[in-house]
DNA sequence: AGCACGCCGACT
DNA sequence: GTCGGCGTGCTC
């Protein structure tokens, strides 16, 4: 035996809070630790959680007095050197914090540790001597002498707890701790083989080809609405899960519907494993768990799930890859397609990217090669595509202050009379986006944001959708007192429910609006009546475009075609192009007789040619030269800063000091300072500075060299940086 | 991100 | 006289 003390170990541990460099702490005697284990350490006045970074590490020595002891390490599984890596390399990217991005790892809660016991009871005795009533029916419930769990005995029996405990007392009952229960059972990659097309068998055997590569690769699945992409991308999963490695499913959160489980059950017998934001913190722990030990072998998560603690993760699939709702905006900046793909190539996985409209990068990508593209060019079972025509508003529009078009009102009419549904889109909620006095012209504005209110009918007030500020709608003009010369001017779905009411006599309408679903299961509630057929005429916002099959649905029409054309976003043709095919693509599945309207006043722009023609490729063409003419992404690379403070000159002078202390770099544009596109939001003034790169270029190191370089942020003034900015509004 | 410390307005 | 508002700064 060793008699001389051993000289005290150290290692490096980040912990999940705003911080970027790791703390060192002591270990203690007898306490092992690798890199990965999860701990809990001293933090100033609190204890937090914390994962080894790196283990016997030399700490400065001017530290050694401070440093404090490691707590406990939990009985998880340490977090993979892959995680890690990834950790590591999304916050050097995206110049957020390294423990900020971890903490979106350990999205546990409290509950870490073992699953708790159940307890349960059976009878083990006489009976007791008061033999009351409750104690009676308690008694039957039991009278099979078996082990039931305690809450279902005094559920079943309609009593309370402390019957259960009286009896326990005297000896009638005994309590026993039940057996934990079985893991659910895996998904069977034989439970439901699908009957393919020979186009979707050639697909399938291309996925799952990359399965058996085990290797890093990036497959487009390229398939229109309807051409049984889901299906396909399941034989890949089938494979993974033949080779007991683990599979994430990652879809838009509102995507993430009871349809597409009950689709995965139909395939695999059981449902796979939920990640989004409306987990229970005792099911997000169990789920983390079972995720971490490898017991879950199929997760389908939004987003967030792609930090989780995989402890063999084999494929990562990226459901309608061109979503914006993988872009993540509030605290980390992040894109959650791109860095599906980042964490497959650090893994080592392959990555399967699914749309029916892919995002401009990811087409590129597949034109030169870099992904692989597995196309389903047809829809299954030899369904025609929609019929899809335009009306020239400045032709055929509806009277003023109408907004469905006579030729479209008369087709709604015939589908109605056929017993079909009908959809009318439009990506407006409330009743009205802008409220102003006839007599001096007042607009009803927010006051701490630059946006006008949006009249909600249904809910009495006007909103403002950037803050959620909100006032009941006033019968005078605060402005000049006038009475009555209030008016809606523009559409909203609730306007356009209204109007339909009044052209359609009978029919049975219904609103979907992200306002008016409080939660997913309400969501799954309403989708359902929908699929039954106890709604004529759906009103819809872009709610309606996510995943969602709605059998017996067979026009569409789109109230404002041009709607996202207007706002100079570079992206803003992409995203019209996107949206409007997806829209359309839901009319017609089942009965193969689909038709899609567009209410256009540009029917010439090419937008809405290739959407008529059916024309994907031209759209692509189009776009892709565009950007290449212009250096905008995929072919050049952009990073935008915004500036913001409580008083404009504030946020002004500083966005000026920090455009002076630009790095020079002849690879790099600096654009601005400029008043933000929403000046104003929440009473905060913002101005931007946009980067301008070439393709391969470092932004995220130039912008790392910049900041540090640049003035500090104080008081009110805050920086928030976004590399690959989605969205210029 | 927490949490404490610190310095100015309305209450037991 | 204290309770408490949230600005500022630190956490191995």
């Amino acid at each position: 035996m060793n008699s001389t003390r051993q000289s005290p170990r150290f290692v490096d541990v980040l912990v999940p809070v705003a911080l970027d460099h790791t703390y060192s702490y002591r270990v203690p005697a007898g306490m092992e630790v690798v890199p990965g284990d999860v701990v809990s350490v001293p933090l100033g006045p609190r204890d937090a959680m914390g994962v080894v970074w790196a283990t016997d590490t030399a700490p400065e020595p001017r530290l050694h007095n401070r440093l404090k002891d490691i707590g406990e390490k939990f009985e998880v599984p340490p977090l993979r050197a892959e995680l890690r890596g990834f950790v590591d390399w999304v916050a050097n990217y995206t110049l957020s914090a390294r423990g900020m991005v971890l903490r979106m790892a350990l999205r546990m809660g409290e509950h870490l540790g073992p699953e708790r016991v159940r307890l349960g009871v059976r009878l083990a005795g006489p009976e007791p001597g008061r033999l009351t009533p409750a104690r009676r029916r308690l008694l039957a419930v039991l009278s099979d002498g078996l082990l039931h769990a305690k809450s279902d005995a005094v559920h079943e029996a309609g009593v309370s707890a402390s019957v259960v405990d009286g009896l326990v007392d005297e000896g009638t009952l005994a309590v026993e701790v039940l057996p934990k229960p079985p893991p659910p059972p895996a998904p069977d990659p034989a439970y439901a083989v699908p009957d393919f097309s020979p186009q979707q068998s050639e697909a399938a055997a291309a996925l799952r080809a990359l399965v058996d590569g085990a290797a890093f690769r990036v497959a487009l699945l390229d398939g229109v609405t309807g051409s049984g992409k889901t299906e396909v991308y399941f034989e890949a999963v089938a494979e993974t899960v033949r080779r007991g490695r683990q599979v994430l499913i990652l879809m838009p959160e509102i995507a993430l519907t009871g349809q597409f489980l009950d689709r995965f059950a139909a395939r695999f017998g059981v449902r796979p494993l939920e990640w989004h934001s409306e987990l229970t913190p005792r099911t997000r722990a169990r789920n983390w768990a079972a995720i971490a030990s490898g017991e879950a072998h199929v997760v389908v998560g939004a987003r967030s799930a792609l930090f989780l603690p995989y402890a063999d993760l084999g494929l990562l699939i990226v459901d309608e890859e061109h979503d914006q709702a993988y872009k993540q905006d509030d605290g980390a900046h992040y894109h959650a397609r791109d860095m599906a793909v980042v964490r497959g190539r650090i893994a080592g996985i392959p990555v399967v990217l699914a749309s029916a409209t892919p995002s401009v990068e990811t087409e590129v990508n597949a034109r030169k090669g870099r992904y692989q593209r597995v196309a389903l060019p047809a829809r299954f079972g030899g369904q025609a595509m929609p019929h899809i025509q335009a009306i020239d508003l400045r032709r055929e529009g509806p009277a003023r202050g109408r907004f469905i078009s006579p030729p479209l009102a008369e087709a709604v009419r015939t589908e109605i009379e056929r017993g079909g549904q009908a959809l009318l889109f439009l990506n407006r909620r409330g009743y009205a986006p802008l409220t102003l006095c006839r007599a001096c012209g007042h607009r009803f504005s927010c006051n701490i944001c630059d946006a006008w209110l949006v009249d909600h009918r249904f809910r009495q007030r006007l909103v403002c959708h950037h803050c959620g500020f909100s006032v009941p709608r006033p019968q005078l003009c605060p402005h000049c007192g006038a009475e009555d010369t209030l008016a809606a001017i523009g559409p909203g779905v609730e306007r356009l429910q209204e109007e339909a009411a009044a052209l359609f006599p009978g029919a049975r309408t219904m609103v979907l609006s992200s306002d008016l679903i409080t939660s997913m299961e309400t969501m799954r509630a309403e989708l359902t009546e929908i699929a039954e057929g106890r709604v004529d005429v759906i009103i819809g916002t872009q709610l309606v475009a996510k995943g969602h099959h709605f059998p017996r649905l067979n026009l569409v029409g789109v109230i404002d075609a041009d709607l996202g054309l207007g706002n100079g976003d570079p992206r803003a043709a992409e995203r019209t192009f996107q949206l409007l095919n997806q829209v359309i693509g839901r009319a017609g599945r089942e009965q193969g007789r689909g038709v899609g309207y567009l209410q256009t006043h540009q029917p010439e722009h090419p937008v809405m040619k290739a959407l008529i023609a059916c024309d994907r490729e031209a759209f692509y063409d189009s776009e892709i030269e565009a950007r290449e003419r212009t250096g905008y992404p995929p072919f050049g690379r952009l990073a935008s800063l915004i500036v913001s403070a409580g008083e404009r000159p504030t946020a002004e002078s500083f966005a000026r000091k920090l455009a002076a202390a630009a790095p020079l770099d002849e690879r790099v544009m600096v654009l601005g300072p400029a008043e933000a596109p929403l000046a104003v939001i929440k009473g905060r003034y913002r101005f931007r500075l946009l980067l301008k790169s070439s393709r391969g270029y470092d932004l995220s190191g130039y912008l790392r060299d910049w900041l540090a370089a640049g003035p500090r942020t104080k008081g009110s003034l805050k920086l928030e940086v976004d590399v690959d900015p989605q969205s210029f509004v």
